[in-house]
Formats: structure tokens, C-alpha cells, sequence
DNA sequence: CTGATTTCTTGCCTTAAGACAAGCGCAAAC
DNA sequence: GTTTGCGCTTGTCTTAAGGCAAGAAATCAG
């Protein structure tokens, strides 16, 4: 499965140039020097990348495992805003920008390993790499493409067909995630959830 | 109420200058050949800014007016995306990467003005000005936190509370928008809507 | 293996919100 | 003025999804 594996310097610098270099052209030398800049974070199935109440301020690139952000309603009910797993983004923007503490959690689901990057590193790579602030820009702008994307997937489709349409893209996730976890994801119950599953079954005989 | 002006390059320039100035240092030299590369565009109430199956290549601020933003779902019916009022920025991310046309209509709710920059000239400034890349972070780091937001309010709450917290957030635009777009926006039928106002009223006799 | 905890399913009943259709009020167009 | 159309409300009926509670199945800990 996923395994819990210690990173050399060299790995770290490597993976993470592959992850730069989908956006902007990095040189050898300045891969080195930005890779110095992050910090590999281990956290423990059931343990807390960030708890409700804690400033995000940094960047994260999960390298392995696997993470639920959630955080509560009114009624104290969980609400499931995100997993993130291998290669993916996690930022708490809402605290990030300093205005406010975290109002979500994230935990991890499985072992997990992420690569982070301060806050105060994070600017003066801004500062001193104009490229690297092409590369924000650019990441933020494909996350906002998929927020909204997804904005509209959950507002207009109803539980069944939200279901289906998390089948069909996240497959891999279907195997990695407890379905209470994806039932809260897809703002449904899962009570809910079990029973489209069993209506899906059902007409599948 | 909002007239339909035409604008000065004199008023373009201070009106952008004072946008910009809200995250980056601009001499004013640059201003005036950052304004240059803007147009202004006029769109009278109920003509369209996009329409599906363009390609919105470009960034919109609006200088003057309201446009609403609305895509359809599965059964044709629409569903309101966001209001843009007076200092809104406006971008169809989607087809602004050039991945996809727009699934999107921006239709003018009253008489418009928006300063649009095609992203030829916004790809120029980006390369010539790196504070301009920072601009474009910067902007996308703000929409991306209301964004989170409004997905959150918008899954964890009810209908009648979603509407509560549009009257407390945008007390102006009850005035502007007629309730339909309003009941779009919230996801609820304008004939639920129009129940939930009912009973508020009834409570507070 | 055994007991304990968590995850998932199921039944019964309730409820929030939608579908459809009729009608009212108002403002713009003729 | 009358007509037309739009925005909003209301009544009746239906439906998707949730609440609660019990139990099955799977996983975990000792």
C-alpha cells in the first residue's frame, strides 16, 4: 500500500522540480535553493495537519498518503470540503492571508507525507524569483477552475447523480476513503449515500 | 440611479490606478501604459458581455452597472453563478485558459461599463511587469478565499438561512436584482423563496 | 481468538423543498 | 385608456433526502 518512507534531500529536490516545471521553467541551481526552503512534514493516519483554531500559513504538497479537510456547521455536523492526495495543493487561503484562524481541520487518512513551505520562505521566493510568482498565479488560477467547476457539479446535480459523477472521477478514491467520508463530501448522509448505492446494485442485476 | 457615461481616458486611468493600488505599488507613468492596454466596453440592460460558446479571453472590471452570471444545468433550467456590481472583477476562468468555450452568460441586469483587458495585453504586462504577476496572485488569492466561502455557506446551509445571510451580505443588491435571479443564486426555486419571505414576515408582525 | 469500536445497511416516519398551475399587481408599450 | 408581459405570490400535491434507531458487517486492539 502506501508506505511511511523517509526522504533524502535529493528526493525532495527532484519531486519537487517535476511539480515546479509543470508551471514554470526552473534551472538545476534554483531547484536546489527553493527545495531548501521546504520542510517535510510526516503525519500519522488519525493525526492533524492543521486543526481548527491554528494559523495555515503555508503551502503544501502532499509527496505521499492521504488527507480529509473537513470542518462543522451550525448543528456541529461534519462537512467534508476536500481530500487531497498524492501531487495535490493544500492551503488554508482563509488563514494563510492572515485575516482569520482556520476554520477547518485536516487529518490525515492514511500515513502522509508533505512537503511544506512557510509562509515567510514562500515571500521571499516571491520576492526574489518573478517566476514564482508566475507559478502562484498559475496554480491559483487552475484551483479556481476546479472550485468552481465542482461549485456547480454539487449545486446541480442531485445525490445520485453527485455520486456517480465522484465514481467517474475520483475512482482511485472510492478504495482509499471511508464512505461516511464521500457521503459527507457529496453533502449527503450516509444513510443516504448507502441507500443509492443499494438502489444502483439493484438495477445493475 | 446609474447613468450610462462615457468615460474619459483621464477617468480610466485613476479608476484602474486606484484598483491596482489596492495590491501593488504603480507609478503613475505605468498607469497610464497600463490603461492604454484597456478598452471599455458598454453593455446595455439586457445584452450580454458573454454568451456561451465564446471564448472569454479576456479580464472584465466593472466600472459601472450589474451583470449577472448564470449557466444551465441538465434540464435546462438556469442557475445564477454571481452578481457583478461596481468594482467586481470579472473572468471566465475556464475559457480564459483557452481549455474550453465559456459554458457561461453574463448578461447585463443594468446599463454597463467594464474596463476589459484581452489577455494578449495581460500576458504582455505580466512579462514586462512583475508586480502585475503579483497583482494577478493577489486577485486570485481573494476570490479564491470567497469562493471557499460562498461553496460553504451555500452547502451548509438551508434555504432560509441562505437567504438571511444574503440580506446581511448584500443588502444593496436586494434592491437591484429581481428575486428570481436572487432565488438562482441561492439555490431555491423563486416560488420557495417567495414562502420563505412570507414566513419571515409573519414571524415579525 | 475475543471483545470493542467503527463502518455500513435497513426500516419507519418526517420534512424541506420542488412541480405545476392559477392568479395578482405593476410597469411598459401601443 | 387597454393590452401585454414580467415579477411575485399562493394552493395543492409530490418527492428527494434526512432523523432516528436497530442491527449487521468489518476492522482493530489486546
Amino acid at each position: 500500500m502506501h508506505y511511511f518512507s523517509i526522504m533524502s534531500e535529493n528526493e525532495i529536490c527532484s519531486w519537487l522540480t517535476k511539480q515546479l516545471r509543470l508551471y514554470i521553467p526552473v534551472t538545476d541551481e534554483d531547484a536546489v535553493n527553493i527545495a531548501a526552503l521546504f520542510r517535510c512534514r510526516k503525519v500519522g493516519k488519525g493525526e492533524f495537519l492543521l486543526k481548527e483554531g491554528q494559523y495555515g500559513d503555508w503551502w503544501g504538497f502532499v509527496y505521499q498518503g492521504l488527507l480529509r479537510s473537513y470542518s462543522h456547521d451550525a448543528e456541529h455536523a461534519e462537512y467534508t470540503n476536500a481530500f487531497f492526495k498524492e501531487e495535490s495543493f493544500t492551503c488554508e487561503l482563509v488563514s494563510f492571508s492572515g485575516a482569520a484562524v482556520s476554520q477547518t481541520n485536516v487529518v490525515a487518512l492514511e500515513d502522509s507525507l508533505i512537503l511544506c513551505l512557510d509562509k515567510k520562505n514562500l515571500d521571499s521566493l516571491f520576492r526574489n524569483h518573478p517566476d514564482f510568482e508566475r507559478f502562484g498565479r498559475l496554480l491559483y488560477e487552475k484551483i479556481l477552475v476546479s472550485y468552481k467547476q465542482r461549485n456547480l457539479f454539487r449545486v446541480r446535480l442531485n445525490a445520485r447523480e453527485r455520486y456517480l459523477h465522484f465514481l467517474k472521477n475520483e475512482p482511485e478514491l472510492i478504495k482509499r476513503v471511508p464512505l461516511k467520508y464521500i457521503a459527507s463530501y457529496l453533502s449527503v448522509t450516509d444513510t443516504s449515500l448507502s441507500r443509492i448505492r443499494r438502489k444502483m446494485q439493484q438495477s445493475v442485476r
